[in-house]
DNA sequence: ACCGATTGTGTGGCTAGCCAAGTAATTGCT
DNA sequence: AGCAATTACTTGGCTAGCCACACAATCGGT
């Protein structure tokens, strides 16, 4: 339906635009979003860990790291960042002095209305385009193609 | 680990899980695309520089740019990183001495089919989970998603 | 011709993100 | 108890990607 056609891309060079489309959304979407960020001084991804301290206040950095799925080492950093910006404090836990406990600050926490404002928006504006449906079809089949990617980094290439 | 299915997403942080799902698709399908891109001694972006090049050999850095809608200084330094790897050459035109003109190697030719191996191995991982009209369905909302979202960044947040 | 505007690249500086290696604390096995 | 393995996190090193600034060559108007 509509035009899938599409004028020109990369169609000689390999004849998958699926990894094209994604990658040029990902840009797209994430340019966006650093937009709207930057106005808060924050960086595309320094939010998502905001959210979940929001709803989630004292997690662990292990949880956080679970929860958002990044390497640990971006965690650190990026965590590192956010204190020294004064968003949040880490302290090592009493019962395991490994694990360091993730607080928001006040200043942190004056974030959450308008992070959930630019999230409100950003989304409202990639909608925007389609339907309900078709939204909730979009997202089920990004997680489906998310999982099996997945899957295959994960077993070994012996194909 | 294991179960990444889809119980728990971040819906009490904002209600769009969109975002995130385009956000999560997106690091997934880059982390795969590294994965194989490493055994080719690249890194996720070069592939799309250099399949440009394989169709259009001796296009000028600008015209590369405007094809892979990247910023002029990241694909000035990645040009750059693969100059220094023996891939390709840049020259300042003759007509115009401020242009730089790209061309392969043949240590960059050599690359074209390693790279559509590549690339249409992760367009087939990609695509499994889903039919071929959910794909096409797939891109074409991908495309209005990103222009979209494209639109809205160029004009002022003037809302 | 001249000099200001424009164009095409380069550089510096920042964060995101990954991998690999290192460190400290806890667990577990003998 | 003691010592190896595991866990939680940090650090270093690399590239991608952006913005802002700098610079040289070309273009344009007078």
């Amino acid at each position: 339906m509509s035009d899938i056609t599409s004028p020109e891309l990369p169609d000689a060079a390999g004849e998958g635009p699926l990894s094209y489309a994604i990658f040029q959304l990902a840009r797209a979407h994430r340019g966006h979003a650093a937009a709207m960020l930057r106005a808060m001084n924050l960086h595309p991804g320094q939010e998502l860990l905001l959210m979940q301290l929001f709803d989630h206040d004292g997690l662990t950095q292990g949880e956080l790291l679970e929860r958002v799925g990044l390497d640990h080492s971006t965690v650190s950093k990026s965590l590192r960042r956010m204190q020294d910006a004064g968003l949040l404090t880490r302290e090592p836990a009493a019962h395991d002095r490994r694990v360091m406990v993730v607080h928001l600050t006040d200043a942190g926490r004056d974030l959450k209305e308008p992070i959930a404002d630019m999230w409100r928006s950003l989304e409202k504006i990639s909608v925007r385009g389609l339907t309900a449906d078709q939204v909730q079809a979009f997202i089920g089949w990004a997680r489906v193609i998310e999982k099996t990617v997945r899957d295959h980094s994960r077993r070994p290439p012996a194909e």
